[in-house]
DNA sequence: GCGTTGACGAGGA
DNA sequence: GTCCTCGCCAACG
């Protein structure tokens, strides 16, 4: 990635996180090796619903697991009901077994190449 | 041009 | 263990 740009790099990132899974926006910003703007990433998430393809922004969530950016999308509750229809429990805007279903991009892709 | 806010996170008390 | 403060960088008023 040469010239891409921060938010079309996180959008990369988050589309590539599998069906069921979920991560979040401090891990994407470390990977990106900005670890320190976590906050960009979820900034950038608030063109999610703007770019091509969309990017499933219901899938990224705080390092609590909390839903935090749930009032960004269509519904409040979309969020929730997009989360659980891949088969991730929500209770009180939590993922259950958040660290079960964490995704870490620097673990799962393991580029070392 | 300046001050505040924000889908976060880590560190210190 | 919880609560508070700072940093990060871009967008908005």
């Amino acid at each position: 990635m040469d010239r891409a740009d921060f938010f079309e790099q996180v959008y990369q990132v988050v589309r590539l996180i599998p069906r069921g899974r979920v991560t979040s926006y401090g891990t994407i910003a470390a990977y990106l090796g900005t670890k320190g703007s976590s906050r960009m990433v979820g900034y950038a998430m608030n063109g999610a619903h703007t770019v091509h393809p969309p990017v499933p922004a219901h899938r990224v969530v705080n390092r609590q697991g909390l839903l935090t950016g749930k009032h960004h999308f269509e519904s409040p509750s979309r969020m929730q009901e997009l989360l659980e229809a891949e088969g991730i429990a929500v209770l009180n805007d939590q993922v259950q077994h958040f660290k079960k279903l964490f995704w870490d991009p620097a673990l799962e892709l393991d580029l070392e190449a």
